[in-house]
DNA sequence: TGTCAAAAGTCTGGAAACAGACCATTGAAG
DNA sequence: CTTCAATGGTCTGTTTCCAGACTTTTGACA
């Protein structure tokens, strides 16, 4: 009578992202708008970061020449040479965040949110509820200064930064990766709107309220306070979309 | 100062999961031994399969291949033929759940009770906080009533269906992906444990306190019923653990 | 100023995966 | 009892991807 009951809704999805070298790019291309390696900074040798993509030298270099001939790297041979990252993320223009929005599909914007919410909110909720180390006290502050003092060009690296050492910190991989996915699935958008004084100074208040609940061990607050910033984001966005 | 902040942590991960063949075994297995496809029922065509999991008909029949061989799957040809799922959960053994868990490596266990507690938490929660249509309702009373009527056979399967029956109803695929991952992750643990009679009737009290939660609109509660539900399954994995 | 280690660049043979056409089998329906 | 559509089974050529050996470049350091 009820058959094939969870509707088979991720058994049949894709065994494969498509292609590796597609893949590969996408990948590259996140590393650095998110700011996991710095302008200036290089990617890790060919070989090393091969094997940790799981993937072979000749189509890591694939990727990397591709976006060496897009302009985000510029690659330098020799000892101490290397694929630097070259690239500075532009200023917002007018008319970005709507094709960002198109180009996630039908709905993908609703999800990413949701998706956000459910894991940053579980996430800082158990964060509080463990006893943390005086290392992790640390980490967590070092963080929270880290986004206050950013410059705006360095803003929403230092903030992607903080809202996934709340993750990493939790002890969870997994964890850490779906929170880590489900802010790659919005920087694209946050990308696209100016960092604003105000918006800026308002979320730093909701940063504070954050570590302030997780260090108090305070579960429910530290829910409480990521969802409350969570949905301060998403309000900003659905405006600028008007 | 800060330097590549994030640790790196999900963009250095694998590209591809390794091999596609033993990617493809590994799903369809999954879907088996889950019940998405239960026993006497078959797998869709392979044409149709092969593109739903984004791979070739020749790497999808090897896969099928593998499990008819191993004795999952009894393959006819001919018109009204295909893959039939041939297979039981076998009664667990002592012994089976020990080493389920080291099949799945140091703190890989942790990793996977606090991961599916985060996301199924936030599911639950995010749910009871949204307007639900009568179908919804009449979905999520369906799947309560599944579990409930379950043969002990059957149960796993349909308290599978019910878990993820919440995830789905959010409306966001990429939760309800998480949902059924952390599901995955645990399904071996849980088959090696017996079905007891104490625990299916100490878990339909907070099925019910779950669902109630959410067709009353009380996010907060929901959330604590899930969490106090899965706080149970993990005391009961630990304590069939010594 | 020469050395040399670490890095990118190049090449080759082979394995894995794919696309697509075609064959063989089956059993329900007419 | 014949038909035939749906399904698994097979084959061929192509593309993608890989593993690994080898070459070239570069700049810090002795």
């Amino acid at each position: 009578m009820d058959g094939s009951a969870t509707g088979a809704v991720s058994l049949l999805r894709p065994v494969r992202a498509g292609n590796a070298f597609e893949e590969t790019v996408e990948r590259l291309l996140q590393a650095i708008k998110l700011g996991v390696v710095a302008h200036g900074e290089k990617l890790p040798p060919e070989r090393e970061l091969a094997a940790q993509l799981g993937i072979s030298r000749v189509t890591l270099r694939e990727a990397i020449r591709a976006l060496q001939e897009a302009g985000f790297l510029d690659v330098r041979r020799g000892r101490y040479g290397g694929a630097f990252v070259v690239y500075r993320p532009p200023s917002p223009r007018k008319g970005d965040l709507r094709r960002a929005v198109n180009e996630m599909g039908a709905g993908g914007l609703e999800d990413a949110l949701t998706f956000r919410m459910a894991v940053e909110c579980g996430a800082a909720q158990i964060l509080a509820g463990t006893e943390l180390t005086d290392g992790q006290r640390e980490t967590l502050a070092a963080r929270l200064a880290g986004v206050n003092d950013a410059a705006p060009a360095d803003y929403r690296r230092l903030d992607t930064a903080f809202h996934l050492s709340i993750a990493e910190l939790t002890g969870s991989p997994l964890l850490a990766a779906a929170c880590a996915d489900a802010r790659l699935r919005v920087t694209d958008l946050l990308n696209a709107i100016p960092v604003l004084r105000p918006n800026i100074e308002h979320a730093a208040t909701q940063h504070a309220a954050i570590v302030e609940a997780i260090l108090e061990g305070d579960p429910e607050g530290a829910r409480r306070a990521v969802a409350e910033h969570l949905e301060g984001t998403a309000a900003l966005l659905r405006a600028f979309l008007g």
